[in-house]
DNA sequence: ATCGAATGTTAGGTTTCCTTACATGAAGTT
DNA sequence: AACTTCATGTAAGGAAACCTAACATTCGAT
């Protein structure tokens, strides 16, 4: 598994999303009728975002804040991920780089502190999982 | 917020956790009852798991394949988690690392492939946000 | 004043998760 | 062989979280 199957793999919740992007429900689903995001679905016919679906989320909400309507930003998050792609292909594969992830990830904790619920500051989750 | 945090964060329901560790949820709930895992709960009660939970998951079921009793398995896990704690005092602050993963995280994907249930091989998610 | 875009709200139904309790299979004991 | 114990399966009843669909509201633009 790679950077990038691990980046699209459905894991989260609407619920959770909720929380990751200070969203409504109703709101992420309205975005994903107008074709902004597409979580994949449960068996049970749930939605499941990914963490590209999540950083797609925080983008839009973000130009959402800049004064953006629906039509502005799909145009937009088009765009950037089209540039996505692109570097993609220009880029090496990343099985060294997850080597180098995984040193630089040497370093734990044990108990958590209790968060319960973190809301996640904006762009925060973006800028860690995400590449704009 | 940093990896830490990140990585003890309660993001994935049993649900998604029963896929990713390919263990049932009479299981985990069970080592869970034992003082195995020490998931989150949502204000519903349901619980929420974190990155650093699927990775002790992921390392009792190796255990356990290698023909460990939970008993065992509890020194174990406690052990390398005070040993993760150890680890983690003596590494610096991780901010400098967060900033060569961003660096290292520059490539992308666009569209999930349709990859509705990925059964994680073991121990890869753990290989990737925790460190034994 | 009207319209459309974005979001809120509500209702009814389905899925997922919860706990509790009892059942079962495998291993070890007596 | 009968008994225990451990780890897991399974079933029941209920609660939480999610679903879609429909109607309401707000607000900026015409």
């Amino acid at each position: 598994m790679n950077d990038k199957e691990r980046r699209s793999m459905p894991l989260f919740s609407i619920g959770i999303v909720m929380k990751l992007t200070e969203l409504t429900a109703r709101q992420i689903r309205y975005y994903e009728e107008h074709g902004l995001v597409f979580p994949e679905r449960t068996k049970g016919n749930q939605r499941l975002f990914s963490f590209n679906d999540v950083d797609r989320l925080l983008e839009i909400k973000d130009l959402l804040d800049k004064g953006l309507n629906l039509a502005g930003i799909k145009l937009m998050v088009e765009e950037s991920s089209k540039k996505e792609k692109e570097k993609n292909v220009k880029s090496k594969d990343n099985d060294l780089s997850l080597k180098e992830l995984r040193k630089i990830l040497r370093n734990e904790l044990k108990h958590p502190d209790r968060l319960g619920q973190v809301n996640l500051r904006q762009g925060e989750l973006s800028r860690f999982f995400s590449n704009r």
